[in-house]
DNA sequence: CCTTGTTGTGCAACTAGTTGCATAAACCGT
DNA sequence: ACGGTTTATGCAACTAGTTGCACAACAAGG
């Protein structure tokens, strides 16, 4: 249960209407939680129910018509409660890592070009990634909210340059695999 | 739509029983994908109806008595098919990273415990990985499959590794945060 | 024998996320 | 003033995964 929390963060950094949500999901927080805007919707509509956000304007709430949102004191705290209890951390589901063990059964064939594609679009993120650092991290910005903000970028630009790595390795190991499709 | 792909790559493997392969998810495949029984047996129930793969024993098949399931040539067209087709990753949801970025906003109060016991509990999945890898793969075991199986694992270890610098990273900078919970 | 625990199989209800589509206002060229 | 595109909000149906529980067979101990 984390995209209202997600939403509640989002919009504690500042307060947003649904469709600004869904740009910053697809920016910046969706980089490691994302949704669409559909969802964001219902769950906006959920929280102001629960009474933990409100809508902003006293303008008539029509369709087609922004509506901004942002966050109440309850909303803050149910936040703050959520953040620091305990939680297990859930498995990982990897469709990659399932069909390269799937290939040491039925073969290699096909995959390869596909790992490829991967390769490149984890370069991209990286380069994403790297562009956001540069941009919203210049030394001297190490407030506390910087620094911790600053660690999860840094966890985005880790992983993408292991995935890199590891998929450079993979095509290494493919390249020199016995039959090529070894059954 | 890939838990009956691990299925069926679980079963090309060896032909197993449901609780044998909760169990075997339990330990290897469901390292990046994980299953509980009872989504096993569902699946189990459809894959025999689409006709990919079949209950072994010609036994009565009673409650309670164990049945065991093989893989069809259909069943394994229909994987080496998944295998070779192009998937796009799915993005990551990651709660510790979302919590990280909440507590930029509200305050690091309470999280830096679960901080540590994610670590540990990343230390103990390396040390599992790294027991299987001398295990299953000492040098010498390199055809195709092994290097295949091994390149997963591989990535496995790494994740964790990754996981581990990060958080002792992560704990180091809460240690020296300026308020200790900073608004 | 009879209860208690373990192994093995499975259904049903629920939750979270995805996909497809509908609706309406605003802006823009003609 | 008219039709097309973009902006903005939202409902409904579907899919995948989770949780809770039920039930049969068998083995072990009193």
């Amino acid at each position: 249960m984390s995209l209202p929390h997600a939403i509640l963060t989002a919009l504690l950094e500042k307060p947003s209407s649904g469709l600004e949500l869904t740009r910053r999901f697809d920016r910046s927080i969706g980089y490691f939680w994302s949704a669409t805007h559909q969802q964001i919707y219902r769950e906006l509509g959920k929280l102001e129910a629960e009474g933990l956000i409100r809508a902003l304007p006293a303008e008539q709430p029509v369709r087609g018509q922004k509506k901004s949102y942002e966050v109440l004191p309850a909303g803050r705290a149910e936040l703050a409660r959520w953040t620091a209890a305990a939680q297990d951390p859930k498995p990982h589901r990897d469709t990659l890592l399932l069909r390269l063990r799937a290939a040491a059964m039925v073969g290699t064939a096909g995959l390869e070009a596909d790992l490829r594609r991967h390769l490149d679009l984890h370069r991209q993120q990286l380069a994403e990634y790297e562009k956001i650092e540069q941009r919203d991290f210049p030394p001297g910005k190490d407030s506390a909210q910087d620094r911790l903000q600053h660690l999860v970028l840094r966890a985005g630009i880790d992983l993408e340059t292991f995935w890199t790595q590891w998929l450079e390795h993979a095509l290494a190991e493919f390249a020199e695999l016995p039959g090529r499709d070894a059954k």
